[in-house]
DNA sequence: CTACCTTTGTGCTGTATAACACGGTTTTAT
DNA sequence: ATAAAACCGTGTTATACAGCACAAAGGTAG
């Protein structure tokens, strides 16, 4: 199946801004404390209250972060692209988990020992700035979203979630159908709002010429409309 | 009015978090870039959209953070107690503030120049390691702050504000009465609701005995149950 | 003291959206 | 191929909450 050894070639290539700050005896070590493993579509790849053990960078596929909220509704709170790395705040923050990680499709994800990166950031003071950088962002794009979500009415929460997935996953060959192929439900969850008024909305926006639906391909026809419609709320 | 120059040991007082990890030689640095700024009850601290230039942080009275949403209605983010640094994030990711900082109550507060914070980022793993996981444990009540808002029903909401205005500001001599007097619409801000729901609400509570109020004053009688409520949601 | 503004409190009405029910369709499993 | 399950779509009903409007109380200013 896959290679028992990557070469240095090869993780530089996973993880670049993990690997990039490194002095070669860093990247020597990092390489030696990783592994890849590979999750199916659907798969749970983390649970809410498990000890989190590993800093995950998905390599290939889709992943989603979601949080069981009150009554079984879940919630997705994020979501994961390739090269994008994950899981890892909450070992930072010295808590368990309190969200959970499943995969939209077939994922590969590289694994590395959270004690492994507490020993590189110890030495490098510019892989600390790559973390402190990338959870100002997180953290800002959580505020946005919090805002949005309870201000904004169906219409412009839909409208955003699908703005969202393209400027996320980006886009198809004929640069209007979103690559990402989302259940009903995924996309209610994401917008947090029931199934039946994610179905009725999507169907909405089709009737209006916004967007041309066909299963779960999803076209976005008037993106400026549709920005319109996700600002005003 | 104040004196024009701080001890080491005063500065060192005023922000613990930020000056044990130093070398003597930072320390002194850092007492060089060190002011100091006083700010009345309600003056605004910094707007949505400035540019992020110093660090703050809270020596004496409260903070909150907030977003203007949709339609004039405001959210409140996250709230600051002394000893607390803000204002720190959107420097970090680049960006400028897509939240503003107003003062609750009269506020003393510290500044640093980020640029100073940034040198010392960079010889100093420890301080980076305090900013990691403080976004980290930031960003995990953010998103848990997401969930809340969005799922939970008007009286679940409002406990939980009163809630963890009692876990971030503590209660006064009597062990009951929450030390901070916030206006009914600063409550409804911070629960995602509007006044007249804050009003009615908290009145319900004190029918059903669970709290006592006295203007803006509120004791917290039924802790338990009102967890219970914050809980189911 | 009087006037004025802000905050608090209450009732009424409207509506956005959840909740439920049910039928058709597609996918998955055996 | 057939059964089972998951998903999609639509109509109906119920309700939590927003949105006024207005009155009373408290604070502030002249």
């Amino acid at each position: 199946m896959a290679k028992k050894e990557l070469t240095e070639k090869e993780i530089a290539d996973c993880i670049p801004d993990l690997w990039m700050p490194l002095t070669s005896e860093q990247r020597e070590y990092l390489a030696q404390n990783f592994t890849v493993q590979k999750f199916k579509k659907n798969e749970t790849i983390y649970c809410e209250g498990e000890t989190p053990m590993h800093l995950m960078c998905l390599l290939t596929g889709k992943v989603k972060i979601y949080k069981e909220g009150v009554g079984g509704r879940s919630q997705i709170i994020r979501v994961i692209k390739d090269k994008e790395y994950f899981a890892y705040r909450a070992y930072f923050a010295e808590e368990n988990f309190v969200t959970a990680a499943a995969a939209f499709e077939p994922c590969t994800i590289c694994l590395i020992p959270m004690t492994a990166i507490m020993k590189l950031l110890s030495e490098n003071n510019e892989l600390a700035m790559f973390f402190i950088r990338q959870l100002s962002i997180d953290l800002g794009i959580s505020d946005e979203r919090t805002v949005n979500l309870t201000q904004k009415h169906i219409r412009g929460r839909l409208a955003e979630s699908l703005l969202f997935l393209k400027d996320t996953y980006g886009v198809e060959e004929d640069e209007f159908t979103l690559s990402i192929y989302l259940s009903r439900e995924d996309l209610a969850n994401l917008s947090n709002m029931t199934t039946s008024n994610a179905i009725r909305t999507l169907s909405n926006f089709a009737n209006e010429k916004l967007i041309a639906i066909d299963g779960r391909k999803i076209k976005i026809i008037e993106e400026d409309k549709l920005r319109k419609i996700s600002k005003i709320g």
